[in-house]
DNA sequence: GTGCCGCGAGAGAGCGCTCTCTCACCTCTC
DNA sequence: GAGAGGTGAGAGAGCGCTCTCTCGCGGCAC
């Protein structure tokens, strides 16, 4: 009865029985192992051909335990969803992520880790078998979540260092020495009247650029740096960009922790005519869209995003074959000149 | 033996026997049946809390045939898969999707179809039962992957009206309405020699929202525009743009059918000394974040994108719980007013 | 007091695949 | 010509879960 419903998606054993073999022969085939006569290989082929055959893949991961999925988890602070996927950041390494898996036939899943709830559920998707291991993109400080994989015993690997020190492999920026490249740009054109648009406190990345300004400037002989704080978004790069100039109206040179703070910052010289980069040269960071477009083009560093993203692709499955030690790769930035400085 | 292996984890038969009772019982408990006694529903809760029990995802699959997984396949022209991955417009539809999905406990597994043999992997992925459907974002015209998964009989919804017909459910947007959004602005500040950057004539969009500017200013008294046509790339908006200021020097009204061509028209329009919006008002499409970022901020058609792409995914689970007629929504774009027209 | 109904729990049969055993057969070698 | 060794194919036991079927037991009506 059952066999005459030609609606049933053919199984291992249809074929099987279509080609006269018995199903380990079958699987045999599908799998390519060698040991299977030259005949009897292209009459399985051709038994599959007029099935259809297609192996199933839930049955094919009960046995094996491989799903040939990674969750590719993106974290940010509570809430920040939308921003977060308009971020052609996310994009960037969505790319070098997939440019990677897809090469060993494995595909990545979206999850969102916004929330408690949410975290909670990208390391149960993990564990339940969904997938094989995770990609965490954590871009906020003190995020619980690789805490919460390592504890799970969850393979995983991390966009970024860590806020706080987890035993997991993460590929990351030497955000000091990107810091110093703008700082030695700086000081090559001759500015000496530097100030700086920082990020957040909290945020590692953010800390590291700033330190590794303020060192390179002074090698350079500038001991002292004027800093104001944003939170990478163009309003916040204003607002500082306003309050370093009421303190340092000379100020000859700018660096901003992101370009998109550093275009807020352009926009504020403007207002105050100041002309950039005559009057001021002003650096960004991360080679992001918004560079390209400010006028004049920003000079920034940038990051080999896609590059790192499919390193912690390459991390996570070695360590899903079998790699144990901890892995952590640091990339290095580059200069990238244009216009503004 | 195997029951000493503590580094296994622990199963439905593990919690049945730490519960004194039957895996059935077990399965139930954990599925929500109502049919347990409140007594031995506790008791299996607390053997499940003990063991560190979670359901194996690839076994429930087996079974019942569903995964709680949809693959989100962009479809770029061969060979395109970075640059589409930096468009935010695939982040914005990311976050629509996902946002649905999550509340359904769903989860979305990324494929780029950017050649026949990654198309045929998205088609196999769900064929395979990796996957439950496919949402299919087809960004180029004649796109055989709205075909490819209709004729594997396998459930998909499209972002964007497919180019040649197809038997398929979409989401899209009016673009014509849009463009005629843009027209009646540039119409009421009294722009007559008008002109237009359209996108490529192969793509159903660019077409309609190139009918439906042509169609508007006609209503509006203007019955030819020149027209150029572009690449949705800044580089090719200012080459339309430069293109119709040699044919149309006097042009005093600009629709581009992007914001990004818009941008690069801006920039032609600056060097050739027009003023936006005072001599040559100019509008886009898209609302996308360059759009914001120009100098003057773009005055352009907003799409709900998010809004869209949550809908798509609503359409396919409705086709995953049954429903079988077709559908097909098409949302209504809005006009953003700004500095450039 | 007997019979019937319904609720709650267990038994067991798969879901489709992989992989280890086992076995049949064939080719060497001495 | 007989035993050893190797190669290719089949049998069958799971992987961990769900779901139907069955059964026991308690409560109710007559």
């Amino acid at each position: 009865m059952r066999e005459k419903l030609s609606q049933r998606t053919p199984t291992l054993e249809d074929v099987a029985k279509a080609a006269g073999v018995s199903r380990a022969t079958v699987s045999r085939v599908v799998n390519g192992s060698t040991t299977v006569d030259a005949r009897m290989r292209h009459q399985v082929a051709k038994a599959i051909e007029t099935t259809g055959y297609i192996p199933n893949a839930a049955a094919r991961t009960l046995v094996n335990g491989r799903t040939g999925t990674v969750a590719l988890v993106i974290s940010g602070s509570d809430g920040s969803a939308d921003q977060l996927f308009r971020d052609p950041f996310f994009g960037r390494i969505t790319g070098g992520v997939l440019r990677h898996l897809r090469s060993r036939s494995m595909h990545p899943t979206l999850m969102l880790a916004d929330s408690g709830e949410a975290r909670q559920e990208a390391v149960d998707f993990v564990r339940r078998g969904n997938a094989d291991g995770a990609l965490l993109v954590s871009t906020h400080a003190g995020d619980p979540l690789p805490r919460l994989f390592v504890d799970a015993g969850v393979p995983a690997v991390l966009f970024a260092r860590p806020a706080v020190p987890v035993p997991i492999s993460f590929v990351d920026l030497a955000h000091a020495a990107g810091a110093a490249l703008a700082a030695d740009r700086l000081a090559d054109r001759g500015c000496r009247r530097v100030v700086t648009i920082a990020g957040p406190a909290d945020l590692p990345a953010a800390n590291d650029r700033l330190a590794g300004f303020q060192r390179a400037m002074e090698r350079r002989g500038v001991p002292y740096v004027e800093v104001a704080r944003g939170n990478f978004t163009i309003g916040s790069g204003e607002r500082a960009m306003a309050e370093l100039l009421a303190t340092v109206p000379d100020a000859d040179g700018v660096f901003a922790a992101n370009d998109l703070m550093a275009v807020g910052a352009l926009r504020v010289l403007h207002e105050h005519g100041r002309s950039v980069p005559d009057d001021v040269a002003l650096i960004g960071f991360d080679d992001s869209e918004p560079a390209q477009l400010a006028r004049p083009r920003l000079t920034t560093i940038s990051q080999p995003v896609e590059q790192m993203a499919e390193r912690m692709a390459a991390i996570l499955l070695d360590h899903l074959s079998g790699a144990t030690e901890l892995t952590s790769v640091v990339f290095d930035p580059g200069l990238i000149i244009r216009e503004s400085a």
